[in-house]
DNA sequence: TTGTATGCGTTATCAC
DNA sequence: GTGATAACGCATACAA
C-alpha cells in the first residue's frame, strides 16, 4: 500500500487503474503465479514503480494464509551470554530476510503461552525456540501448533519435534582429549544457574566429558562455577594441584582469576574452553577452544525451517552440528598433528 | 482464530454461533468499544474459552489499520556491544508486550529501505531506530513515513523527528570532574570504527569532556582506542606518565592491559569509565563509572512512543536521559561527598 | 444493548 | 492471457 504523495494509501487497485488492467492482474504480476504477457507486465511494473506501491502485509496474510514472519523465542537471560544470543538472532534474521521473511521477537518469559499466542493468532508461519530445556513444557505444546516449530536444543522427549543443536558431546570429547596427556582434568563447568534451568546440553556435555576422561584413564573433577565465586574456586582448583583446566562458562572471569594467581595459560598450565571465537581470542594468550558455532547452528536451523515451509516436510527428527577445536596458545604441549577430527563416542 | 480440535480454524463467527450472538458482538466484547450486557458478555467469553478462540492478526490489522507491532532497527555490529544491544532490545520488547504489541526485528543493514519496507507494507505501527548517526539518511526518510518513528540518538538534523538519547555531555562532565584533581587526564576513547560510523554521541561526549577539562584547568589527551592495539596504547599512555584514565570503550581490554603493566586501578592510578554496570563490576577492582543506562533509555523511549500511538502526538522533539556516576574502587581519592548531581554545562 | 451490512487489500477460483 | 468475483476474518458505521 505505502502512501502516495497525497498521503493516501496506495493499493493494488490504484496500480491496476494506472496500468489499465484489472486488479487481479496486478496480483499475478507480483506473484508470478500465472503467465503474463511482457507488455502488461511492463505496464504494471511501471505503475508499481511510479506509485511506489507496496502490498499490505495484513491483507496478504489474510488472503494467503502466509504471514512471511518467523517468530523467535529469545531467552534474554540466557547463560549463553549476550554475544551468543545476538549471534543467533542476527543469523536467524539474515536467513529470514533472504527468504523474504521477517522476524518477530517473543520473550522466553512468555513460556508456552507465547507459542500459542503467536501461532494461534496467525502472527507467524513458523517458530524457532532457543535454549530448550530437558523437561521443556514447550515441547508438548509445539506438537499441536498450527505452525512448524524448530527447537534449538534437545528436550528429553523430542518425539515428533524438529530439533537441532551443536554437538556438545563431540565438543566435550575434543576438549578432554586435548588436555588429557596423562594429567587429571578440572572442569570449570556450568554452575547452579544452568543446572536449575535444566539446560539440556549441560548433562550432555558433562557425561561425554566424563566418559572421554574415563576412556583415557584420567580423573576428571567437575567444579560447578558460581559467577560470584570464580576467583575463590579457581584458587581452590589450583591449590589442589590441577594444571589442566577445561572451562565451559565464565571464561573471562576464570582467566582473570588464573592470572591473579600469578599463572599464565600455555606457560604454567593448560587451559581449554568451550567458547565463541570472539571470547576465546579476547585475551593476551588466546585460548584453545571448541566453538559452539552459534551462527552455523542458526544457519542450519533456518535452512531446515524454510525447507519445512516449502513443503519438504521431512520427518520430525534431531540434528547435530559438528564440533571442531581450534588450537591457540593456552595449552603447553598440544598434541601433535593438525586439528583432529571429531572423535567417535 | 487458533485451531479447533478438528484442525479447522476458529473465527469470531464460530464464537458468535456458539454464543448465540452476532459476530460484531463478539468483536465488541473483545474490544470493549461499546457497552455489553453482563449476560451476553459471559456467553461470549465462555464461547471464546471453550473454542480457545484467538483473533487473526492479519484480519485485525486489515480492518483496524493497526498491526500491534513495533519495528526495531538493530545495528547488529554495534560498537555498543552485544550486551548493550540486548539490554535495549529486551527492554523494548518488554515494554511492547506491556502495551499488547509485538516486536519485529529489522537489521540496520537494510538502511533507509528497511524503514520504507516495514512502514510501507503496513508491517508495523511504529519504528524504533537504534544507533543513529550524525548524518543519518534515515532521518529524512523517517519524516514522511506513515508511522511514527523514534530515534535513539541525535542526527544532525533532528527537525521534525522524535529523538531520545542518554545525556553523553553530562556523563563526560561527571567523569572528567571525578578525575580532575589537578591531574591531567587521558581518555581512552572511541576509535576509528566509531568515528567512521559517524556515531553522533562520540563528538558530543568528546566536546563536553574537553570543555570540562578546560574549565578545570587540566589537560586532556584523547587516545582513539583500536581494538587490536589496546595493550600497546595503554602502555604508551602509562609511559607518558598518565595516571588518570577515562575509558569509553573496550574497558575489559584496557583493564587487562593496565594490570599487565603491573598497575592496579584505585591503588596505582585512577580509572573511570563510561560503561554498563555489568561491565564496570566485572573486575576484581570494580570501576567507578557513568552508566549509559540502556534500559532507562529504552523504557523512556517506549513510553514516549506509546504516547504517540495513543494520540498524545506531542511535538517532535529531542529528549535526554540524565547521567549519574557510581563510585566504586578504581579511583584513589574520590572527591568528598556523595555521588554528585549532574554538573551544569 | 444488539444486529446488519460494508469495507479493509489481498489471493485465487472461475469464467472468458 | 486476462477480467470478474468470491473468499479471507475482523472492525465499525449505521440501524433498530
Amino acid at each position: 500500500m505505502a502512501r502516495a504523495a497525497n498521503g493516501r494509501t496506495v493499493t493494488s487497485k490504484d496500480v491496476a487503474r494506472v496500468a489499465g488492467v484489472s486488479q487481479s492482474t496486478v496480483s499475478y504480476v507480483m506473484s508470478g503465479k500465472r503467465p503474463i504477457s511482457e507488455k502488461t507486465r511492463r505496464l504494471v511494473q511501471d505503475a508499481i514503480d511510479q506509485l511506489t506501491y507496496q502490498p499490505n502485509a495484513g491483507a496478504r496474510a489474510l488472503a494467503s494464509q502466509r504471514t512471511q514472519v518467523i517468530a523467535v523465542v529469545v531467552p534474554f537471560d540466557s547463560t549463553l551470554g549476550a554475544a551468543g544470543l545476538m549471534a543467533f538472532i542476527e543469523e536467524i534474521t539474515l536467513a529470514a530476510r533472504q527468504h523474504d521473511h521477517d522476524v518477530l521477537l517473543v520473550t522466553a518469559e512468555e513460556g508456552g503461552d507465547g507459542l500459542r499466542r503467536v501461532a494461534g493468532g496467525a502472527l507467524c508461519d513458523a517458530i524457532v525456540v532457543m535454549e530448550v530445556r530437558t523437561a521443556d513444557p514447550r515441547a508438548a505444546i509445539a506438537r499441536d501448533l498450527r505452525v512448524p516449530t524448530l527447537f534449538i536444543g534437545f528436550p528429553a522427549d523430542a518425539d515428533g519435534l524438529h530439533c537441532i543443536d551443536f554437538d556438545f558431546e563431540a565438543g566435550a570429547r575434543l576438549l578432554v582429549t586435548e588436555l588429557a596427556a596423562g594429567r587429571r582434568v578440572a572442569v570449570l563447568g556450568w554452575g547452579p544457574e544452568a543446572t536449575e534451568r535444566d539446560l539440556n546440553y549441560v548433562p550432555r556435555f558433562r557425561r561425554a566429558a566424563q566418559e572421554a576422561a574415563a576412556a583415557q584413564g584420567v580423573a576428571l573433577d567437575w567444579v560447578p562455577v558460581e559467577r560470584d565465586r570464580v576467583e575463590a574456586q579457581v584458587q581452590d582448583v589450583l591449590a589442589a594441584g590441577h594444571r589442566s583446566l577445561l572451562v565451559t562458562t565464565e571464561l573471562t572471569r576464570v582467566v582473570h582469576a588464573v592470572r591473579s594467581a600469578g599463572l599464565q595459560p600455555g606457560t604454567d598450565l593448560d587451559l581449554v574452553a568451550l567458547a565463541t571465537d570472539a571470547d576465546a581470542t579476547g585475551f593476551p594468550v588466546p585460548v584453545t577452544a571448541v566453538s559452539t558455532h552459534p551462527r552455523d547452528v542458526s544457519r542450519q536451523a533456518m535452512a531446515w525451517l524454510f525447507g519445512l515451509l516449502e513443503g519438504n516436510s521431512g520427518e520430525a527428527q534431531v540434528r547435530s552440528v559438528p564440533a571442531s577445536i581450534t588450537r591457540r596458545r593456552s595449552v603447553r604441549d598440544p598434541l601433535p598433528g593438525p586439528t583432529p577430527p571429531v572423535p567417535p563416542a
